[in-house]
RNA sequence: GCGGGUGUGGUGAAAUUGGUAGACACGCCAGACUUAGGAUCUGGUGCCGCAAGGUGUGUAGGUUCGAGUCCUAUCACCCGCACCA
């Protein structure tokens, strides 16, 4: 009998499935195992060999549990909403809901053919409204709740308001939004109840607010930090840039301090831990205040506070005032200020500008042309509005190439909002090559369509009041179009929304906050500075080091920070308000690059030192960011290297405060044991004394305190997204109402087009039918908003990471329709005891899973304070990416085409244009040095092709040259423009060679059907190799499926976990899977011969025990300490052992099956029944270890003399040290090894080793 | 710059925690059975050397009877954070 891996694995996935086999008991008194794997994303490609890694070792590790007599739940489900899933539906109109069942069915086929116990009576889908009934839910108990630091939890809002309603909020300490200006209960009963709403907000866990965002415009979506990678988005690597929206967000940072302290509970890798960690950031020191010193000399003008001060960024008005010749203005800009603006400039063009507009008029292209003039939030160099033609002339500050991103923002946003054309022109281009940018001009302009609206477009700017639907046009700087909520009732006509577009403002989306004031009322409510009317300006300032503060020679603001504009000096604002604005056109990313350069402005207004009372210079800098801390920070050179790199840039003078140090080349890095000068009250001591005494002196004069500073953010919880979850939230005169629990869940509407609307609210806006009806308390078509009854709904969605923060919890409990889980599986199950997956879920998942648990426990919903006790990271496998290297010539038709018919000239330049040579990869790695074989090599591919063609056509040549020009150059005069290109992988064989007609046929390939293949001396074509991530786009993703084919998906399981240790990456490679295959059918004739079962009742002999218990011990450690690669390679061990002793017995074989049963489950439980067994192996007893059966009667000891082994002496294991020494020495190799010479030491360890010293 | 991690044969990797370095497997070499083999089986295989022997865990020191393992310094690579005040 042989063993046939397909037959037995289908047959034992039906049984499993069909006997419910790994179903868990609900509730049980078997004490429970949770083992959890990170639910896969379905995406279209279907699993790949990577995947499974990390359900193989959970699943082993489930497997064992249940031998162990526990109850384990195994669940898996599908985190099934996301951004693939609707860039797929934008592409082709399919509705996501569709492809992705179709993605899922096929995951699930894949996952069954694995043999994993999963207990898919249990299975979650995020997209399931059943399931995101609870997330809606948990979204609104989260607004509902405030966080108060004195419980240290978050509490039901209730509490919140009965503490205003009797004491206003002076008592209260909670975690909330800055600056919320104090008021007593009498103030606050007489807020209306719309104010008393928007002051709540502010302390709401969850919370809808103005937040500079990271925008994503390729996206049309804000993103979060984690979903940002190196500047750009996670996904697509489209640029970001920041801007201010108003969105919901989630008071995460409320949990900062209980995340901290809860890692030191939780069994995680330090690196997770560790990057957990920095992504909070905690660091101690203080806050300090520092007064502005009011300058009597100023234009009272300049230091009027301007209204705006929620407003980090400069108002338009102090941008308008700046002069920037030729720039396209980066944030959105009240457009009246606008025009005022382009006046402005159109005084001071630059010289290209100049030429390009002479040129244009000179040309006189029948169409107008304006110069410097604003469309949308942009003001433009040249428009051509009835072409709707933009046209860019770069100069000065952004012929950076990092200025391509924001400009790659910019003509997103005035191409798909807009409608404009963008077209860009570098200053050099203008200047020396005219004609060209006119012709180019020209061209581009016929090509497009009039559009008779100029008008209306060049008065693209009603007044505020003039706004359809009531709204002001005041909106927020950077608060473009994809703004969504607070839509007044008109604004959904066609009339409306075509008027809107007409307009092309994107000002013209109303912020919920302008709708009805809102954002005067924060004004009032909310400005930090109390004292406004008087100047006394206060730069509140964050450090780690306030025993430095004598050493104060200055201070430095973020070029963003909102005093810059209130404190600088009239002499001083020219240059500020232009640092300002440059620092401003900056990307996230270029700034990032740029650390060396130092620079900075003085704003020429100084503030006054806490203590000594003496003045200190204010200057703006842009090594300080606005996003950390307060923006601002109290200088001290001779401490900190920045500031001190800073002060001498600028020759600010730097004072020494550091007792005996010598800080004349840099600053002075350390703060240990070393003592203070210079400092006033604080001289002589040491930094802790120091840091302990300032603080206390900062808070007797009121102007600071010790204070803990968190990197931590809070989260943005808004998507401009159709796939995700819809928000259980409605506006009643744009102030957000939660719809009741009862009423949940308010399902995704359905849609005609996923992208973003024409006026560019999110694609919910598409919906006919997305209105709250009050009365009836179900979503109603948007034609009955009456905003009595009817309300709008929100058009965000819930952000990816919204449905996987709890997903957990529902698997204890899949069905219950009262609550997301019940209070009795709560707590049986509690919480997951093995979670497996991938570390890139580092400080995204896995925190918000954390944050989520945690107030789902403050509020009484769950028992648990962490959700994950145990968390292993798999690594990556890696792809090996293979490449063919196409050589492509020039080709050209030199003899008789003249009298070939047009036909035949077609066939011919297709067919050679499609002409690839491609070389071997040893060909490949040759052209890097001379070789004339190459030559000839090329030069007799383009005569083959000659010749097919003078063949065809009968004389007709065609000749091929090397295309020098685009050649790389390789040394010694070699030039070869072969290039390498990925060919997938699953057309090559382990010997790296190409299946050329499986190649050939594959339509991604289509370039290469005529390719002349040089080969090698074998006549093989041998691809190049490289180790990359697993990717779709580098076609070197290889599926488990062929695998369970060939071998079996035991052979898989095994494999994936001989290949290395869990938690290291490594590059996926077949090479080794015969060993595991050859592995499972030495296995299997242990049981069977060609005739049938060969198992004997016999009594098994002692050395067969020997080898069971070996493998017992080993498995079991091996299991408990996740080294599954050593366990595989013990069962190897022990057959190939038993195998040589001809083992045949079932006392040995019953429980060697039960013991591989976690790793290849269908082979042990074929062994099983095929032993005789009902019912399936997975339930059995895990085989009990007895160490008698290891005791060994003699030991083979090493000898060694003065460390190096010489021979090694058979000695019974009971021998005293001394009888062994006396044992050894007697050994005549002993006297061979000393020469005669006695030893000075004999060391004998019983039971390992002897060691001779000469 | 800060933090985490990894360096062992041709390859993937082991090493009971200070005790015979390279288990197990791939590959390779030799042989057996075969028409043949990418099937199966046997033996060999760190490196240098015919051998005796020497040498060997990134590098250089140290502790120890004994170091891949502990200590010090250093190099290389990977990952996370980063003008974080």
């Amino acid at each position: 009998m042989r063993y046939n891996p397909n037959e037995i694995e289908a047959r034992w996935q039906k049984y499993w499935a069909e006997e419910g086999t790994f179903r868990a008991e609900a509730i049980s008194d078997k004490p429970k195992y949770y083992v959890l794997d990170m639910f896969p994303y379905p995406s279209g490609a279907g699993l790949h060999v990577g995947h499974p890694l990390g359900y193989i070792a959970s699943d082993i590790y489930a497997r064992y549990k249940r031998h162990q007599g526990f109850n384990v739940l195994h669940p898996q489900g599908y985190d099934s909403f996301g951004l693939p899933a609707e860039q797929y539906a934008i592409q082709t109109g399919q509705h996501p809901a569709i492809t992705t069942e179709a993605n899922i069915a096929r995951y699930r086929e894949q996952l069954d053919k694995i043999g994993f116990s999963f207990d898919w009576d249990r299975e979650v889908r995020t997209s399931n409204p059943e399931y995101y009934k609870w997330t809606q839910w948990i979204f609104i108990q989260l607004f509902n709740s405030w966080y108060n630091k004195d419980t240290d939890k978050a509490e039901s809002i209730c509490t919140l308001i009965s503490a205003f309603e009797a004491n206003g909020n002076a008592g209260i300490n909670a975690v909330s939004d800055d600056n919320i200006a104090t008021f007593t209960a009498v103030e606050w009963n007489a807020y209306t109840k719309d104010e008393q709403e928007k002051l709540l907000l502010k302390y709401r866990l969850t919370y809808l607010a103005e937040t500079e965002v990271n925008w994503c415009p390729a996206l049309g979506t804000v993103l979060a930090n984690d979903e940002i990678v190196n500047g750009v988005s996670e996904r697509g690597g489209y640029p970001v840039i920041r801007k201010k929206m108003t969105q919901w967000s989630m008071r995460i940072s409320a949990y900062a301090e209980r995340f901290l302290q809860g890692l030191d509970t939780i069994d995680w890798s330090e690196s997770i831990k560790e990057s957990q960690r920095n992504w909070i950031g905690k660091s101690v020191g203080a806050s300090v205040t520092f007064k502005v010193i009011a300058n009597s000399s100023d234009d009272s003008k300049d230091l009027t506070p301007n209204p705006s001060v929620l407003s980090p960024n400069p108002s338009p008005k102090e941008r308008g005032a700046s002069s920037d010749p030729g720039y396209l203005t980066g944030d959105s800009t009240i457009i009246k200020d606008s025009l005022q603006h382009a006046k402005g400039m159109r005084k001071e063009p630059t010289e290209a500008e100049n030429v390009l507009w002479e040129a244009l008029r000179k040309k006189n292209l029948g169409i107008k042309f304006r110069r410097q003039h604003p469309v949308g939030a942009f003001m433009a160099d040249f428009v051509a509005l009835e072409k709707r033609l933009i046209i860019e002339v770069d100069g000065g500050y952004h012929t950076s190439p990092e200025q391509t991103d924001l400009d790659l923002a910019r003509t997103f946003e005035l191409e798909q909002k807009h409608l404009f054309k963008v077209i860009r022109f570098t200053n050099q281009e203008v200047l020396n090559d005219i004609d060209t940018v006119v012709s180019a001009i020209s061209e581009t302009l016929s090509n497009r369509q009039s559009y008779k609206d100029e008008e209306q477009l060049s008065d693209a700017t009603p007044p505020p009041s003039e706004g359809a639907g009531g709204r002001t046009n005041d909106a927020a700087p950077g608060e473009a179009a994809p703004l969504s909520f607070g839509e007044g009732p008109g604004v959904r006509s066609d009339e409306d929304r075509s008027d809107n577009n007409m307009t092309l403002n994107n000002n013209g989306n109303p912020s919920i906050l302008q709708g009805l004031g809102l954002k005067e009322f924060f004004d009032d409510i909310t400005s930090p500075f109390d004292d406004e009317d008087t100047n006394n300006y206060k730069i509140e300032v964050f450090t780690t080091r306030p025993d430095t503060i004598f050493g104060v020679t200055f201070m430095t603001l973020a070029p963003e920070h909102d005093l810059v504009a209130k404190i600088t000096t009239p002499t001083q604002k020219p240059l500020v308000d232009a640092y300002v604005e440059a620092t401003a056109k900056r990307s996230e990313r270029e700034r990032m690059a740029d650390v060396k350069t130092i620079s900075g402005v003085f704003t020429g207004a100084y503030a006054e030192h806490p203590f000594t009372k003496e003045p200190i210079p204010v200057w703006i800098g842009d090594y300080v960011l606005a996003g950390y801390g307060t923006g601002a920070v109290m200088a001290v050179p001779a401490g900190d290297q920045r500031d001190y790199d800073f002060a001498r840039h600028f020759g600010i003078p730097i004072k020494n405060i550091f007792e005996g140090q010598d800080i004349s080349v840099e600053a002075y890095g350390s703060k240990d044991g070393i003592k203070l000068q210079d400092s006033d009250f604080l001289n002589g001591d040491n930094y802790k004394e120091a840091t302990k005494k300032v603080i206390g002196a900062l808070e007797g004069i009121g102007q600071g305190k010790g204070k803990t500073n968190y990197r931590l953010r809070d989260a943005v919880f808004s998507r401009q997204r159709y796939w995700g979850e819809p928000f259980p939230v409605y506006y009643v005169n744009g102030v957000p109402q939660l719809i009741a629990t009862e009423h949940l869940p308010v399902r995704l509407p359905d849609v005609e087009k996923y992208l973003p609307t024409e006026d560019g609210q999110p694609p919910l806006g598409n919906s006919r039918e997305w209105a709250w009806s009050t009365t009836e308390n179900k979503v109603v078509s948007n034609d009955l908003i009456d905003e009595v009854t009817v309300f709008p709904l929100e058009l965000n969605t819930m952000p990816g990471w919204a449905g996987s923060s709890w997903y957990w919890l529902r698997y204890m409990d899949p069905y219950n329709k009262e609550a997301l889980v019940s209070k009795e599986a709560e707590d049986y199950w509690q919480n997951v005891d093995l979670y497996i997956g991938g570390n890139e879920h580092a400080t995204g998942h896995l925190l918000y899973s954390r944050f989520w648990n945690k107030f789902l426990k403050d509020r009484g919903f769950v028992n648990q304070e962490e959700p994950f006790k145990k968390l292993i990271n798999q690594g990556m496998i890696l792809g090996q990416s293979a490449f063919v290297y196409a050589h492509i010539p020039l080709c050209d038709l030199v003899e008789g085409s003249e009298n070939l018919s047009e036909e035949n000239r077609k066939e011919i330049i297709d067919y050679c244009n499609k002409f690839r040579i491609l070389v071997s990869n040893s060909h490949y790695e040759r052209l890097h040095e001379f070789d004339s074989e190459l030559e000839s090599i090329f030069e007799s591919a383009y005569q083959k092709l000659s010749n097919r063609f003078e063949q065809k056509f009968d004389g007709h040549k065609i000749s091929f040259e090397r295309n020098f020009e685009n050649e790389k150059r390789y040394p010694k005069n070699i030039y070869a423009n072969t290039l390498p290109f990925h060919v997938d992988v699953n057309y090559v064989n382990a010997s790296n060679e190409l299946d050329i007609e499986l190649f050939k046929q594959d339509v991604r390939n289509k370039d290469y059907v005529n390719a002349e293949f040089i080969l090698n001396e074998n006549g093989k074509y041998i691809v190049g190799r490289e180790v990359e991530k697993m990717s779709k786009s580098k076609y070197n993703v290889v599926t488990p499926d062929l695998i369970c084919e060939q071998y079996g998906a035991d052979t898989l399981r095994l494999y994936e976990m001989f290949l290395g240790p869990l938690e290291q990456a490594k590059p996926w490679n077949t090479a080794g899977i015969t060993g595991v295959s050859g592995f499972l059918k030495k296995l299997w004739k242990l049981y069977f011969d060609d005739n049938g079962l060969i198992v004997t009742s016999n009594e098994a002999s002692k050395e067969a025990f020997k080898i069971l218990h070996r493998t017992i011990k080993k498995t079991q450690d091996d299991i408990e300490n996740f080294s599954f690669n050593t366990s595989v390679s013990s069962f190897m061990i022990a057959v190939n052992e038993l195998t040589a002793i001809n083992c045949h017995e079932r006392t040995i074989l019953e429980p060697l099956a039960i013991l591989i049963s976690p790793y290849a489950p269908h082979i042990a439980e074929e062994l099983w029944h095929r032993l005789g067994h009902q019912g399936s192996i997975s339930k059995v007893p895990f085989p009990i270890f007895n160490a008698e059966h290891l005791v060994e009667s003699s030991k083979e000891y090493p000898v060694s003399f003065n460390g190096k082994t010489r021979f090694k002496i058979e000695l019974p294991m009971d021998m005293s040290k001394e009888e062994i020494e006396a044992a050894i020495m007697a050994d005549e190799r002993t006297a061979q090894q000393l020469n005669g010479q006695a030893p000075k030491k004999v060391i004998v360890v019983p039971g390992k080793i002897i060691n001779i010293v000469g």
